[in-house]
DNA sequence: CTAAGGATTTCT
DNA sequence: GAAATCCTTAGC
């Protein structure tokens, strides 16, 4: 299996093994993971901060290149406007830790619940897109689309309600994106949601082969 | 363009 | 219980 290189410039190097260009190995990212007390910021700032970071499962890993933040019961997008469910529950919870769930009975959608305290009452940011960076197939496609991403990385609701903390599951602050490079906009397949329909309250890293839609 | 697919939520 | 709905994708 080829192996890609890191296609995302970074704003300022953190890893040795970035200004060559080179596939970190898995104790450079456990090295570079994020702590949980990150995702306890407000919800859309965690989706843009997510951006140029690696999602780890294991021995895959890609970088981070879209992402949407969803809301409390006011976001008429979000699971959380029927309130607290048995599915959604974790979105009312401790921040950092992943909310899995099935969508149209074929898909895995992987998010992560991000919130400020004193923000909302519940949040979550869902990952849309992936570029390869390890144990991947050299090809945007597999991670391009929340259902095909999970797929890629061996995600599924076997891994909800984790806390992403441990060896196995974590987010690695890796990178950042540049901030000239990141572009929002309207979430998608939200069109139900009315008012929040519009609400840029999705990012990506512009014109990035991996991100799904319109780049 | 549409069908698949299964869980979730709301409705009768 | 029944019915509609859904943060999508692959395949005509």
């Amino acid at each position: 299996m080829r192996i890609r290189s890191n296609p995302v410039r970074p704003e300022r190097g953190r890893l040795a093994a970035e200004s060559k260009d080179a596939i970190p190995t898995l104790a450079e990212l456990r090295a570079a993971r994020l702590p949980l007390a990150w995702f306890a910021r407000d919800t859309a700032v965690v989706a843009r901060a997510l951006l140029g970071c690696a999602l780890v499962h294991g021995a895959r890993a890609g970088i981070i290149v879209e992402t949407e933040a969803y809301l409390g019961p006011t976001d008429l997008a979000s699971h959380a406007r029927f309130g607290r469910t048995a599915r959604n529950a974790v979105m009312f919870g401790a921040a950092g830790v992943s909310y899995v769930y099935l969508c149209y009975g074929v898909h895995e959608m992987f998010n992560i619940v991000a919130r400020a305290e004193a923000e909302a009452e519940a949040g979550a940011v869902l990952v849309r897109a992936v570029a390869p960076l390890r144990g991947l197939p050299d090809d945007a496609a597999v991670g391009r689309g929340p259902g095909k991403l999970t797929r890629a990385l061996g995600l599924s609701r076997g891994q909800h309600g984790r806390t992403l903390d441990g060896d196995q599951l974590f987010v690695a602050g890796w990178q950042s994106a540049r901030a000239a490079a990141i572009a929002r906009g309207p979430r998608i397949g939200v069109d139900y949601a009315g008012a929040w329909a519009p609400r840029p309250l999705r990012f990506t890293i512009a014109g990035h082969p991996a991100v799904s839609g319109r780049r």
